[in-house]
DNA sequence: GTAATATGTGAGCACTTGTTCAAGTGTTGC
DNA sequence: GCAACACTTGAACAAGTGCTCACATATTAC
């Protein structure tokens, strides 16, 4: 059975419409807020980003070994790595000629696994 | 066959490098999952879809209430929910003239709020 | 110093995305 | 029948994305 909220009448009906859509706009989220989840949401929302990540969220890597792994070239995996690095998810340091990149915090982990986690489900 | 040499055996230590690529490519996911997972999160990454899946998440609207509560045009709207209906993230039933949505399942609230946590813990 | 290695970056291009405008369904009421 | 309503859809266009190519750094080895 479902949620016994009332049939509602009519689009026409001004005080049903407009009750639905003023509580609606109380518990909407601003525009910012929307554009910044979006953001971090427009990060995860690539296939190379997601492997990257996949990759990154068992050690940190170089970039010849992530696009030795990856089977891509280096160009492209850093311009990635770039996207990456403005989007805060990834954290780097150099060392030598070699620079290691990691995740940079368990958030985005935790992201990660919980879409893995929805795919599983369907 | 042909001799695949691999283009990599510099990185000082080649045995080192290619053990981490290795193991790297074992636990990496592979490429219709990081399709899927992308295509998954994509779904998310737009402030408009957001803002609708915000919505949403609270009762079943019809396109005419949520443009009102968004403050877009119903054709906009409309577009949106096509995107979301074919990613699977809304679904709809009809009622006369009306249209109502409503999320898909649990787990898209899930990933929303996931989501927003971690913006707050910026 | 030069050469090789490891990575970064800008330009260019094909492709995708989100919006608006206009026209198209389908349902309701007269 | 017809007109109003709720919603969908196609075309067009600006804006954005991700790749390749070529060149620019920076570090190390000689």
């Amino acid at each position: 059975m479902e949620t016994q909220v009332p049939p509602r009448e009519k689009c026409e009906s001004a005080d049903v419409d407009e009750a639905r859509v003023r509580e609606t706009q109380e518990h909407l989220i601003d525009g910012l807020t929307a554009t910044r989840l979006a953001w971090t949401f427009k990060a995860l929302s690539d296939p190379t980003r997601v492997r990257i990540i996949s990759a990154l969220s068992h050690h940190e890597m170089c970039v010849y070994d992530l696009a030795a792994a990856l089977g891509m070239s280096q160009s492209a995996v850093s311009h990635q790595l770039r996207t990456l690095r403005e989007m805060r998810l990834v954290r780097f340091r150099k060392e030598g000629r070699h620079v290691y990149y990691t995740l940079d915090d368990a958030h985005i982990h935790d992201l990660f696994h919980q879409g893995l986690e929805h795919l599983n489900h369907d």
